[in-house]
DNA sequence: CTCGGTGCAAATGCTTTGCAATGTC
DNA sequence: GACATTGCAAAGCATTTGCACCGAG
């Protein structure tokens, strides 16, 4: 859907930061608005890959960065050995119920619990910039597996 | 202080576990107990070695993950490459704001958060098993660096 | 034409693993 | 004595880096 905004929108990150505007950036934009749930890098190295782009791994990692700065993907490290992203444009912040048995990730919105981070920073004087809540646990169906 | 009920906790968690009681395993979780903050695997190692401990990296591992398991340490990931620990025994449980700067560790509690996680695992009837909320940002001493 | 960006392969850093030796039960 | 546990070094895996080449500005 807003495709060609989150184009514009990188095109004028790369620009006000004086970074040059390649084709590797953009189809691994491309490959990224792809993805609907989360992906990781060498999940988005693979999907390029298959479709016929030559894009090298050092570039997905070197994009993925630029586009976490930019604010078009989120960045989370769910207590495995890689980062995982999503896209964060044009979408409200979340955070995530992780399954530890079939790995599943569900979202969720909390309004208080947005006061409450508000709150402890104030507290503490301290400057949020961004913050995941990470509830690990079992989900409903693997709970009724047994 | 509550050294020997650690070791207790620890004896007990291996013998039902039908695991051996290993020298090497105890004095990984002296080392442990000897820090106050957050610490890796590899410090811990190294901690040990100059102490004169001949223990490996690998049991260093093994034993952090059954002192996990025990609940004798939280494990947590703080969007970095490496795993930190920090002693669990006998404390509340809490969250972390993270200074993206100095890379210092403020932690916090809130009764208030725990009571919204308990409400959003009813929701989506999520059985929890382990939490962690981090905010990233800038701490007070490096905002006034400014 | 300049210098930032790219691909490749090698390097890195944390963590795990394979295996023979060791020590617990 | 059986077999879990250990130390060591090597392997794994995600990510980064060095460098020669390429192409955007």
């Amino acid at each position: 859907m807003d495709i060609d905004a989150a184009k514009d929108n990188f095109t004028k990150y790369l620009k006000a930061g004086n970074y040059r505007i390649t084709p590797e950036r953009f189809q691994v934009l491309e490959s990224v608005l792809k993805n609907d749930g989360h992906f990781d890098a060498d999940g988005l190295f693979l999907q390029l890959k298959s479709s016929g782009s030559k894009v090298s791994r050092a570039t997905v990692y070197n994009t993925l960065e630029l586009l976490q700065d930019c604010g078009l993907i989120s960045k989370y490290r769910f207590g495995e050995n890689h980062s995982r992203y999503e896209k964060a444009f044009g979408r409200p912040h979340h955070d995530h119920l992780i399954c530890l048995e079939c790995g599943d990730i569900i979202e969720f919105v909390s309004d208080k619990l947005t006061k409450i981070q508000t709150d402890v920073c104030k507290e503490n004087e301290f400057k949020s910039q961004s913050s995941t809540l990470q509830i690990f646990g079992k989900c409903k169906k693997c709970q009724e597996k047994e």
